[in-house]
DNA sequence: AAGTGGTCTAGACCACCTC
DNA sequence: AGGTGGTCTAGACCACTTA
């Protein structure tokens, strides 16, 4: 039930207990939960705790107030208040498809100034590059570059990088929490062309990722290029 | 000041008080904002009301709280809910861009099957169909072709798409509150080579949008060509 | 009229931080 | 010790919706 003398917060208690009846499909979509004063009665709290408790799930997008009528679970519970920074396994599986990985080349190179900047490193400074062809259910997908500082992240190898480099890197502790794309349209060169097995000249979609630390260093830069006939992008948005 | 008897509950009235000087830089990034003690005796409130005002705040990203410290204006204000649903013109202004829009064609069509299942109308239906150069700082920039229901949303003009629907929907009183947008790579045809002044086979930045009202009704489908050389789409993300 | 959420009060004790 | 935010109470009146 609900502990009052819980270190856990009474009004967390209660969004707990919400939130799962919602996840549980206990609450349907459009449904209108107990009113506020109903809790407050029914677990001898003050309605105060319980509006906080409903204010957070409101925030969170999974309920919606309607003033004398009542409080209903959200039809359409858009999660993607902000964008979710997956990485390429991540999106592949959530579109149904099987991600695969080639390794097309493991180097250690020295930072040029690009590099340098986008990385806030030293120029000079070692970093990997790799370059990776990758497959949605066998099928080549996305050709991409890879740099990441030697410094921050020492011991990578082919052998991660032939898997996901984004776990290596949460395993060894780093918290990846923000990151930013940017998004061009463009037309294959040779390289491209080659790996991805389309004609020169074929639209692909260019996408340069930069993925950052909690202390907003940067973990990554990511330069890809996306069969244009084999992906798409999607955004969810809301308005404010 | 601050009226205890007006309309607008006192807690927004705070609420404004403090996101302006944010704005106007009066308070700054990192800054301590008085406790909620402070604004509590000094407009002779509740602190629970101070505490609502604060809250809605730290809710927007101005403010964050520090628990035995205070609460301090935010560093980096759009660094978590990014991805807000905006306007072309709003978008270009934010680039720093003059938006402009001219006109191609506005006309009045019957849905067929794919516009009425994107805006969800009946096969038939009346619908705008608006083609529309944009315009960034007099340069093309992007071509758009859009269509909205006239039933959801009669009395549109010519005039009105020549500056922002957007604008005259909301002052319909109708709600915007989310949309999806979904980008591809692509090559410019024709028709959208000639009016953007590029080569047919250009790389193009295809998006289509499709937002959405408060009851989760969609409202408009766009279909827009971005100059590949002009436009870069930029994306923020947090990793949850 | 009865029920709902919206706003507000005037306190209270707690945990945490700084001096 | 004194200040800060975090949690909580037990009421109150308001505006709105539904019956």
């Amino acid at each position: 039930m609900i502990k009052k003398s819980s270190p856990v917060p009474i009004y967390f208690q209660i969004e707990q207990r919400i939130r799962e009846k919602i996840e549980k499909k206990e609450l349907n979509p459009g449904e209108m939960i107990p009113s506020e004063r109903e809790f407050a009665e029914k677990f001898q709290i003050s309605r105060m705790t319980v509006r906080q408790a409903i204010n957070n799930l409101v925030n969170e997008g999974y309920l919606q107030r309607v003033r004398g009528k009542g409080t209903f679970v959200t039809v359409k519970k858009f999660e993607k208040n902000t964008q979710r920074l997956t990485s390429f396994s991540e999106d592949m599986r959530s579109r149904g498809l099987e991600p695969g990985t080639e390794v097309l080349s493991f180097c250690s190179i020295e930072a040029d100034s690009l590099i340098a900047s986008q990385l806030m490193i030293d120029k000079g400074a070692e970093v990997y590059q790799i370059e990776r062809l990758r497959l949605a259910d066998q099928q080549p997908i996305a050709f991409e570059v890879f740099y990441m500082s030697q410094n921050l992240v020492p011991g990578l190898t082919r052998e991660v990088a032939e898997h996901s480099i984004f776990k290596y890197v949460e395993e060894m502790g780093l918290h990846i929490v923000s990151g930013v794309q940017e998004l061009e349209a463009t037309t294959a060169h040779k390289r491209e062309a080659s790996a991805l097995g389309i004609k020169v000249g074929a639209p692909v979609l260019y996408i340069q990722q930069i993925s950052y630390l909690e202390d907003q260093q940067p973990l990554e830069f990511v330069k890809s290029y996306y069969r244009a006939d084999r992906y798409k992008y999607k955004v969810e948005m809301i308005r404010t």
